[in-house]
RNA sequence: GCCGGGUUAGCUCAGUGGUAGAGCAACCGCCUUGUAAGCGGUAGGUCAAGGGUUCAACCCCCUUACCCGGCUCCA
């Protein structure tokens, strides 16, 4: 009998029947393999596990528990449910149905223009699970477009994809669906279910089962937004009913922390409709913290060389026709005001006030680089469908600066730029990064070549230098210059994009900005944009659901609350907090009136950091008893020594934005600029337990 | 902006074509508490707003505002 010989990712070799299949490989190799295998790659391929091994063929059995087969089975699944959906929807039009991040989707067009409701979706799952259980095998088959044209006759988004692929217009979605071959694939679960795919897939419907139908959203056909919107419906699928569970946890525990769910319950800000969309305000408790966020922020921009400006919050049309946002941005101003001298804007940017700023008289070479800084409060029209939280909104402060410096100064400046704001973002918790690098549009850009790759070159250096990991997103910058886009994972892993680095060629072009040089020349300075929180809203709905509300105690709103155990103790807890808030501590009282335990629950619920209790014991040792969150109970505490730990405490946490990365080689190396990085000296540092 | 779903007390939510209810919070008492919910009482709502259908609308219909999930957008 001839045999084939396949390797092995190891390294080894075997040797099989002719004819064999990846899945004859598993099962020779163990039951236990055999039983997670959902897919193979052959020689560098995905490929189906019943397919015939060719051989001398390197293979790799793909198991559901990788990145690589929950794919699979997550494609597998959408075709399932496709099925289930033309079997409960005669007539229903399907699309396409990816794997995404943590499961698929499936777009339909339903006949009628009927939508789907959540009740379908308990009926699209329970018939789902039919035909898990009925275990329909995926049987592969390839076929000329004429032919596949003529099987998806009466579905007309799979004939759409099919014509661009034999077209060769095919883009990547259209690939995913078909592959990029001549020759058309499909899969075919039963007489009547037939669906386009490249594959692979599960061997039987019977591989599958360990999924959840999520939601249903409207999704425009091909992404845009001019053409038919489609129901997609959304689900999640795992190679377990443990991973799924674990999976849908995450969820719960990322719904916990929603920012907008928090802000109500810890009072911090609010949306009141009154208001209107995207408009927030800041309440007491969120406004101390927005308060120590600005304090923080402003501090270290006196030590790293920014002047402050202000500037108003509106301006006469002229000024953003000069600087091209009325030409560019218009769909995302709010509408103009007619004035008897003329039609003002709400600021949706501050650069060009800053730009009149630079321009307010000459400027010499030895004044740059000049940092400008403002807190600027702007105004953005957000689509409705758009707004989210403190997340997408419409009126926003953002910590705006703005640096024109010389061509030689961009690249040091740029390296001391990125220190700045990592150092900063350090100091709110977060400890892992990642860059986006935006490169020149080719088809739409303004500025010389030359000045392009001399900033990308700045942009990229400085990356390199900080060792910050990045990716470049070729021609996805704006128009007007490269830049840096730096993202933070939060506790639970999500990323959220904050902090920005861009230059900008287009608006001292436009402003007719000039420095006169050492040559007594006049010369052009080159504009850097630095948004570091990007804006406090959503710096602050980031802060929020990364330390799921419980701020660290240099940020808290309150950061200790004193609960005299009974009305004799009052006159001692008022001391106490009397003490504390002389010594600079955000420090309350909750009087005798209730219960003990029950206060002690209502200041963990608002995730206060210190909660102390003070007693008999306490007013005549003139100690505390130091409930922390998250701790344990400590009784007979000195005042003193709290306050020194509290102080202490404080000071470590602020300490971080000190803290350079480590590996780092050139850690030892003064900062570029020749700038204080923005040390704030912890005095009491020391006394860190 | 588009598709779908919502909006009832400060918060979380019940509820019915015949003009509203709970828990928590608030307030007032009683209790005087040593580490996560003591007891009793009071007050609190134009049921998002406007229009329509109806003898009668919080409920059905329409419009608007706002929110939620997506899509698109985020020079």
């Amino acid at each position: 009998m001839a045999e084939i010989t396949i390797s092995l990712p190891d390294g080894s070799q075997r040797s099989l029947a002719k004819g064999a299949t990846a899945t004859t490989l598993a099962e020779s190799i163990g039951s236990r393999l055999a039983k997670a295998a959902v897919a193979a790659v052959v020689d560098g391929a995905e490929v189906d596990l019943g397919r015939p091994l060719p051989s001398g063929a390197q293979v790799a059995i793909i198991t559901g528990d990788s990145d690589e087969g929950r794919h699979v089975l997550r494609h597998s699944t959408a075709h399932v449910m496709a099925q289930a959906v033309t079997q409960l929807f005669p007539g229903a039009k399907f699309s396409i149905g990816p794997a995404i991040v943590d499961g698929f989707y499936y777009d339909f067009e339903l006949p009628g223009g009927r939508t789907f409701t959540e009740s379908d979706l308990e009926a699209i799952e329970a018939r789902m699970r039919e035909i898990i259980k009925a275990d329909q095998p995926f049987v592969r088959a390839e076929m000329p477009a004429a032919d596949a044209l003529r099987l998806f006759a009466d579905q007309p988004y799979k004939r759409e994809i099919i014509e661009r692929v034999s077209s060769g217009a095919a883009d990547n979605e259209d690939v995913s669906e078909v592959g990029s071959d001549e020759s058309i694939s499909v899969y075919r679960n039963t007489p009547e279910f037939v669906d386009l795919c490249r594959g692979p897939h599960v061997p039987s419907t019977g591989r599958l089962g360990h999924f959840k139908l999520m939601k249903v959203a409207g999704a425009y056909w091909r992404g845009n937004e001019k053409g038919p919107m489609l129901q997609r419906i959304y689900g999640t699928a795992w190679e377990s009913n443990a991973a799924l569970d674990e999976h849908l946890h995450r969820l719960e525990e990322a719904e916990k922390r929603d920012h907008r769910k928090l802000a109500t319950e810890l009072d911090l800000l609010s949306f009141p409709s009154q208001l209107g969309g995207g408009l927030a305000v800041w309440h007491p408790k969120g406004g101390i913290v927005r308060k120590v966020m600005e304090d923080y922020s402003r501090d270290r921009h006196i030590n790293g060389g920014y002047q402050f400006v202000f500037t108003p919050h509106l301006a006469n049309a002229n000024l953003f026709r000069q600087s091209g946002h009325l030409d560019f941005y218009r769909d995302n101003m709010y509408p103009p005001m007619e004035m008897d001298n003329g039609t003002y804007y709400p600021k949706p940017m501050n650069c060009p006030m800053h730009c009149l700023i630079f321009d307010a008289r000459q400027r010499s070479y030895r004044e740059l680089p000049l940092r400008l800084f403002e807190l600027g409060t702007v105004y953005r029209y957000e689509r409705a469908g758009t707004l989210h939280g403190l997340m997408r909104i419409r009126g926003f402060t953002q910590d705006d600066s703005h640096i024109f410096c010389t061509d030689e100064q961009l690249q040091e400046e740029i390296a001391s730029l990125l220190d700045f704001v990592m150092s900063v973002l350090r100091a709110f918790g977060f400890t892992e990064f990642t860059a986006n690098l935006s490169t020149k549009d080719p088809l739409k850009y303004v500025g010389s070549d030359e000045a392009w790759a001399r900033a990308t070159d700045a942009l990229q250096l400085a990356l390199d230098k900080y060792g910050l990991p990045h990716k470049i997103k070729e021609g996805d910058a704006a128009f007007y210059g490269p830049k840096i886009d730096i993202d933070v994972k939060d506790a639970i892993g999500r990323t959220w994009q904050l902090s920005t680095i861009q230059c900008d060629f287009a608006l001292p072009e436009r402003f007719n900005l000039e420095y006169i040089g050492a040559d007594n020349a006049r010369h052009r300075p080159i504009m850097l944009h630095r948004a570091l929180f990007g804006s406090l809203e959503r710096f602050m709905g980031v802060l929020i659901e990364n330390y799921a509300g419980a701020f660290p105690t240099w940020l808290a709103p309150v950061q200790a609350r004193v609960l005299p155990v009974a009305e004799a103790h009052e006159n001692y807890a008022a001391e106490v907090a009397a003490r504390l808030h002389t010594e600079g501590f955000r420090v309350d009282v909750d009087e005798a009136n209730d219960q003990l335990g029950k206060r002690i629950r209502a200041a963990k619920m608002e995730k206060i950091p210190y909660v102390l209790v003070v007693g008999d014991d306490d007013v005549s040792a003139a100690t505390l008893g130091v409930n922390p969150r998250g701790g344990d109970v400590e009784r007979g505490v000195a005042l003193d020594d709290f306050i020194a730990g509290l102080r202490a405490e404080i000071a470590e946490q602020l300490a971080q934005g000190n803290d350079r990365p480590v590996p780092r080689e050139a850690a030892t190396e003064a900062p570029a600029a020749g700038f204080d990085p923005g040390v704030i000296a912890p005095a009491t540092r020391n006394l860190a337990k």
